[in-house]
DNA sequence: CCTCATACGTGATATAATTCACCAATTGAA
DNA sequence: TTCAATTGGTGAATTATATCACGTATGAGG
């Protein structure tokens, strides 16, 4: 089922980051009506439940190829097969989660990872009080083993749940064992090399970016 | 100090969401820079820490006022200062949960949202068990007194960390209930009436917005 | 006082993202 | 079979966002 979709424009730059950001959320949805034994939805349904317009879910699904059938829709289960293997999201992640302190600890008793294929197989600290502990399933390895293990698990994911102060060292002992893709919980900005991406989990900037629009005043009337 | 600052364009509808959403990283930024003592930054120090253009940074403050000064860059104390005022984050902000399970608890012992202004002073539960427990000096509350305690104790934000099947309802109370932003940690699509801001904290999401540019293929190259 | 170097603020420009609008399929009913 | 109602795909138009580039202010150094 589903294969690599037939070659489309693509063009230059390859796809928007914009529109990348947004497939996983369709993917939600379907998976949903997957559930609910919808066979059939159209962009304009889809669009109601997310909140955008018909024609920005054509346009980006276009990006990849026409997975819909006029004057009827897409067949959910179909698109759904698709978009899975299109983001990758068919296959296993193995992710290493470093610092095992409170957050880490949430992090990794969090249910919602291993059921959309993303497995914490390894978790480090540099706190020698908490290295050699087992915690859920896993025993704490010290920092130092990070690259080795990094290649000899085929992680490609890390998470990183360590102090602020912290955070950007972390980072790039990540990079440099070769890890393409990083989950931050640190509320600091950071930087990584192109070719690596990062994306933050914080929701105080989360919080922050919405009074705003509670004060009501000449700026957002 | 700071007050309002003097009026600026601010237009037709306002301040576009995209600038809102950086200034709160700004104000990270600069609260480093205090901490370190730094005196007076430059759109260009600055631009560097967070990777945006100089000019980007300029712009997006231009929307509010003169903080600069020509030949000489940004006081930092200055520009900090106003920058809370202008997104109300000089307040205090009263907060309610509701979902007091794993994720709830883990929310409440965050100790990351008071120092920024954000205090949880009301917890919410469905579920008969929980409801008269003490959590973190907080008593769980049945969601029937939503509407009342959020009216009395002046709360205008809600954390959302129930199941997702009750997320949407949930956040139809908070709104009943007066609420105009909610931070929501279901992994959903939800709706919410304008004027309501709604952000999620979505961890599984920021993996499945990644995975794509680990796959290197004909769409990424 | 004069000159140089710096760096803000901003209109103009360029780029990116979204929406429009229409064609071509498809379905179901008359 | 014909017609009306849907709906995807997509180039064109529109709107939003980011960048450029330049005028102007500032301070340092002689």
């Amino acid at each position: 089922m589903a294969g690599r979709p037939v070659s489309r424009q693509a063009g230059a730059g390859g796809v928007p980051e914009v529109v990348i950001m947004r497939l996983p959320q369709y993917i939600r949805v379907l998976n949903v009506l997957m559930a609910e034994g919808t066979g059939i939805v159209s962009s304009q349904q889809l669009g109601e439940i997310l909140q955008v317009t018909p024609a920005q879910i054509r346009k980006d699904l276009s990006y990849f190829g026409r997975f819909g059938k006029q004057g009827r829709g897409y067949r959910v289960q179909h698109l759904l097969d698709e978009l899975k293997d299109i983001m990758g999201l068919d296959r296993r992640w193995n992710v290493a989660l470093v610092g095992v302190g409170r957050l880490g600890r949430a992090v990794l008793s969090y249910p919602g990872f291993a059921p959309e294929g993303f497995h914490v197989v390894a978790a480090f600290d540099a706190n020698r009080r908490v290295v050699g502990k087992t915690v859920g399933n896993l025993k704490v390895q010290p920092v130092e083993e990070l690259d080795e293990t990094v290649v000899s698990r085929g992680i490609g994911i890390g998470i990183v749940a360590v102090p602020s102060a912290h955070a950007q060292g972390v980072i790039d002992r990540l990079v440099q064992a070769g890890v393409k893709a990083i989950l931050n919980y640190a509320p600091v900005a950071t930087q990584a090399p192109e070719g690596v991406k990062v994306r933050n989990v914080d929701p105080v900037l989360a919080l922050q970016t919405m009074t705003f629009y509670m004060l009501g005043d000449e700026f957002n009337a």
